[in-house]
DNA sequence: CGGTTTTGACCTGCGC
DNA sequence: GCGCAGGTCAAAACCG
């Protein structure tokens, strides 16, 4: 890298003080001593191990991220063949409304995915347009558990349960509660072949930040936890299983935060989770201010430019 | 006391 | 038009 080469050829305290510096004709007048020279120099060495250190941080979190999506590519395509090798066998029978067919604990289609007529043509947009806002979070569970509560970073208000026709298990319904003009529902089920696992279904989008994002950005954690272990999702005919079997790993944290893979709001997730990853470390906080600083108070040394 | 949950009633869309 | 089933409302109960 560019800027770390250019640290080390300036930065070597054996040599004679401030060489660095030799090119510029400001400092070249300006500095009046060897003892300033050296703070400065033991100054801009502590600010380059400091840079240093994070930049070997923010590798290793690259390559975790790296892994991260190689899994989910790999269960995506997995659990897309196991898709297609489904639906050829059981052809959806049709269903009421705007609503999927959850079976062996998939998702196996959206709406539109089932047989649609010519007479259906009509409806396709509507449909359409449905099927971009809907997700699916599989979260794994205790069977005794009764709760129903998938935890997800946002603040839910339950208005609704019943009881459906195809599934034992009640139906309970939330809205999003952290804002009041939020438009997103979440309907929680559990699944009719396992009872260990809940289905939550998402629809629309939040209009807002992520409450929990807020609530930790002052604290040290930089991971969202979850009430619940997310074992898979789906988004409109996107489906991602993830091994939630393994113990819990700092990577596993960014899979149950993933709802939307490869969506732009899975995008803006990494992004996010990049961009807090670095603001909530002070040691790189305390690094930027000090070369933001630095590059004020110093010239370029290549250039003896501001 | 304010927010959340519970739960029966009501609304709405769809198939017959 | 009727019945069914999913979805929503809203009053009462509950809780911190």
């Amino acid at each position: 890298m560019e800027f770390t080469s250019l640290l080390d050829t300036s930065l070597d305290l054996n040599a004679k003080p401030l060489r660095i510096f030799d090119d510029n004709p400001v400092l070249k007048q300006e500095v009046p001593s060897d003892l300033f020279q050296l703070g400065r120099n033991v100054a801009v060495k502590e600010e380059r191990d400091a840079l240093m250190e994070e930049l070997k941080r923010v590798n290793t979190e690259n390559k975790q991220l790296t892994e991260l999506l190689t899994v989910i590519c790999e269960n995506y395509n997995e659990l897309q063949k196991q898709l297609t090798e489904y639906t050829s066998k059981n052809p959806a029978s049709k269903k009421r409304k705007a609503e999927g067919i959850i079976k062996n604990g998939n998702r196996v289609n959206s709406p539109d995915e089932s047989s649609s007529s010519d007479e259906d043509s009509s409806k396709k947009p509507k449909e359409e347009h449905i099927k971009a806002q809907i997700s699916r979070v599989y979260a794994r569970t205790e069977a005794s558990d009764t709760s129903l509560v998938v935890t997800d970073g946002y603040q839910w208000r339950k208005y609704g349960q019943k009881v459906t026709r195809d599934n034992p298990s009640p139906r309970a319904y939330f809205k999003c509660s952290f804002a009041p003009t939020c438009p997103v529902k979440k309907k929680v089920q559990r699944s009719i072949d396992d009872q260990s696992i809940l289905v939550a279904s998402y629809e629309g989008e939040h209009n807002h930040p992520q409450p929990s994002k807020i609530e930790t950005a002052s604290g040290s954690n930089r991971c969202m936890t979850l009430g619940k272990t997310l074992a898979s999702v789906s988004s409109s005919g996107a489906t991602v299983a993830l091994d939630l079997t393994k113990p819990k790993q700092n990577t596993d944290n960014a899979r149950n935060s993933i709802r939307k893979i490869g969506s732009p709001e899975f995008q803006q997730y990494l992004v996010e989770r990049m961009a807090s990853s670095l603001t909530k470390d002070p040691n790189f906080t305390a690094s930027l201010a000090a070369a933001i600083s630095g590059k004020f108070l110093h010239p370029n040394p290549q250039t003896g430019k501001w």
